[in-house]
DNA sequence: AATGAATGAGCATTCATTCAT
DNA sequence: TATGAATGAATGCTCATTCAT
C-alpha cells in the first residue's frame, strides 16, 4: 500500500509536472509565433513530449491559452488582494500594485509578451479574460482610491472607476513599450515614474 | 472629351469604390471574427464581389489589414499634425489630441475594435505599425508636453515621454474598455475625464 | 467599294496579323514555361494584345497549342510530300527528309521546345496529335524505305515501319538532345550522321 | 525481444509499404491522367489513404513524381552496369541494354507511361532528369560502342555518342509507340528489330 | 473588334485532433 | 499514461474564361 501510496503522489506529481511543461512550452511559443501561428506539436516539441499527449492534459489548443492566462491571473489577484489587505495609506497600496504590475511581467518577459500580445489578439478572449479575472483585478484598484478620496488623501472630484483605468492603462502602456522595445531595461522602476505624475498630476503649482 | 473625363473619371471612382468596399468590409469582417477567424471569402461577400476580385485590389489577405491600418494611421497623424500646428497652449494641445483621439475611434466602433484588438493580435504587426506611425504619434504627444515645460505650464520634473505614454495608454485603455463593454455610451467625453487627472493628478492638494 | 474592298481585306490581313502573333507568342511563352506553367495573360501580353482579345481567335488554351502543332505539322507534311514527290533514289528522299526535319526544327528553336516537350506532355495530345499528323509523316518515311526494298537498294529482311521509327526516333532524339543541351551547335548536320549509321549499320564488314 | 524486433520491423514495412502505396498510386494516376491534371487527392484515394497522409511521406506532389523518376531510373542505371560489367562481346552487351530497356517499360505500362510522357512534359523535369540519371544511362551505351571500335566489331569511323543516341532514340520511339497505340503487342521483340537495322543497316550490299 | 475588370471553380497544403497500439 | 501516425476539414490564392463597355 505504501508503494501504491507513492506511485499515487508521484503520478500526480508527474501530472502536473507535464501540465506544468506545456503551460510552459505554450508560453514560449506563442510568445514567439502568436497562438495562431504556433501549432501544437511545437508546442508538444518545446514540452519534449509527443503531440498526443497535449490532449491528456488539455482538450484544446485554445485551452492552453485559456489556462496560462487563468493561472496567471489566479496569482496576480491573489498578490494584488494581499497588497490590499495589508495596511497602508492608499497612496502606498496604489504604489504597491503598480509595483507587483511591473514586476511581475517584468520578472518574465514570456509571460508579459503573451499577455500584452495574444490576450488583446481577439475580441473573445478580451472578453472572456474580462469576465474572468480583469474586472476584478481592476477593482481592486479602484477600491484603493476610493479609499484615498474617503480618507481625504485623494481630490474628490474625480471618478475613481476613470482613475483605475488610466493606472491600468498606463502601466500596460509601460508593459507594452517594454515588450516590444528592442532594448532591454528594468520595468519595475517605471512604477514610480507613473505614480508620480499620477499622483502629481503635470500642472505646474 | 467630356466623355472621356467622366469616363476616366468614372472608372477611376469605380477602383477606388472597390478598393473602398473591400477595406470597409474587411473593417466589418475582422471586427468581427478577428484576422484569423476571418475568411477571404467572408470580406468578399460583404463587399458583394467575387473572392477573386480582392486580389485585384489587395496581394494578400494580410496586405489588407496592412492598408487598414495604414489608411487610418494616415489619417490620425495627419489630424494630429494639423492640431499642433494651430497655436493654443500646450495644455489645449494635449486637450485637442485627447479629444481627437476618442472622437475618431469612438466614431468609427468597428475601426476601433480593429485597432485595439488586430494590431495587439502580433507583435509582428505591433513593431511594423511601431515604426511606420505609432512612434510619430507619441512623439506629437511628447513634444506638446515638452513645449508644456518650457513654457512653464507643466512640471518640469517629469519624463515628457513617460507623460505622453501615460497619456496615450490611458485613452487607449479607454478605448479598449469602451469596445468591449456591452454598454453603449459616448467615448469622446472622456477626454476631458483623463486629462482633468492627468493634469492635476489624484491627490489633494 | 473600292475602299470597302481595301478596309476588307485590311481586315482580314489584321485577323490574320493577330492570329499570327498569338500562335508566335504562344510557341515563345510554352517554350518558356511549359504548358501547364503559361498564363493565357503571358500568351497576351507576349502578343501585345489585351487577354479577352485572345478568345477572339482561338476558343481555349489548348486549341491555341493544337493550332501550333497543326499548323507546323502541316507545313512539315507538305515539305515532306514534296520531297517525296520528287524524284530520287530512296536514299535521297530518306536523306532529304531527315536535313527537312532537323533543319526546319533547328531554326526555330522556340517551336522545336514546344513540340519536343509539350507535345510529349500529355497522352492526351500525343494521341491527337498521332491522328491528324504525326501517322502521316511517318508514313511518308515508310514508303521511302518500302520503295527502296522494290528497288533492291534497301534490305528486304527488315521492316519499313521500324525502320521508319528508328529513323524517326533517331531524329527526335537529336532534337531533344539539341534543344536540352546548353552547348549551341547547328543541328542540320546530324542528319548525316545519322544516315551515315541508317545506311551501313555499326557493324564493320 | 521477438515482440519489440517484430514491431519494429512491422512499423517499418508498413512506413514502408505506405510509401510504396503511395509511388504505385502515383504512378497508376500519373499514367491515366497526366501530372498537371492529377489532384493529390486522386492519389491519396488510389492508394486508399487521407489526403494529409501523402504529406507524410512526400513533401509535395512534385516530390512524388520526381520520386517515381529516381527510384525507376536507379533500378534502370543498376541494371544496365550489371550487364556491362558481365563480359561479352560489344555486340551482346548493347543487345542486352536494348532488351533490358524494352523489357522494363514493357513490364510496366503505367511506369513507361510516366516515362515517355511525364518525363517530357517539361525542360525543367528533362533537365533534372538529364542531370541526374539519363547521361549515365547513356554513357553506358556509348561505352560499349567505343568499346566495340576496339575491339575491331564495329565501324571506326562512327561517333559512339551518336550510334548511342541512335540506339537510344530508336528504343525510345518503340517505347512511345508502344504506348500510344491502342494495339496491345509485346514491346521486348522490338530490341532485335531495332538491333537488326542498326548493326546491319538498312542498306543492301 | 478590342478591352480588361470581374468571375468563381479548383486545388495544394496545413494542422488540430483522434485513436490504435 | 504515452505515443505519433493518420485523418480530413478548412482556406488562401490562381487563372481560364466571360462580358459589359
Amino acid at each position: 500500500m505504501a508503494k501504491a501510496v507513492k506511485n499515487s503522489s508521484s503520478a500526480r506529481a508527474v501530472v502536473s509536472d507535464k501540465r506544468e511543461a506545456i503551460l510552459r512550452a505554450g508560453i514560449k511559443v506563442f510568445a514567439r509565433n502568436g497562438y495562431f501561428n504556433s501549432k501544437v506539436s511545437d508546442i508538444a516539441g518545446e514540452a519534449g513530449i509527443a503531440d498526443g499527449t497535449v490532449y491528456l492534459y488539455f482538450k484544446s489548443k485554445d485551452e492552453i491559452l485559456h489556462s496560462i492566462f487563468d493561472r496567471a491571473m489566479a496569482e496576480f489577484i491573489e498578490e494584488g488582494k494581499r497588497e490590499l489587505a495589508e495596511s497602508g495609506t492608499p497612496a502606498d497600496r496604489l504604489k504597491r500594485i503598480a509595483e507587483l504590475h511591473l514586476e511581475k511581467l517584468g520578472a518574465d518577459r514570456e509571460l508579459a509578451i503573451v499577455f500584452q500580445v495574444e490576450l488583446r489578439g481577439s475580441t473573445k478572449h478580451m472578453q472572456e479574460f474580462s469576465a474572468a479575472g480583469f474586472h476584478d483585478y481592476l477593482d481592486i484598484i479602484r477600491q484603493a482610491i476610493a479609499d484615498g478620496q474617503a480618507s481625504g488623501d485623494f481630490r474628490s472630484d474625480i471618478k475613481p472607476i476613470v482613475a483605475a483605468k488610466i493606472l491600468y492603462g498606463s502601466l500596460d502602456e509601460m508593459v507594452t513599450n517594454w515588450v516590444l522595445s528592442p532594448k532591454s531595461y528594468p520595468l519595475a522602476p517605471m512604477a514610480g515614474e507613473v505614480l508620480k505624475i499620477l499622483f502629481g498630476g503635470i500642472m505646474a503649482r
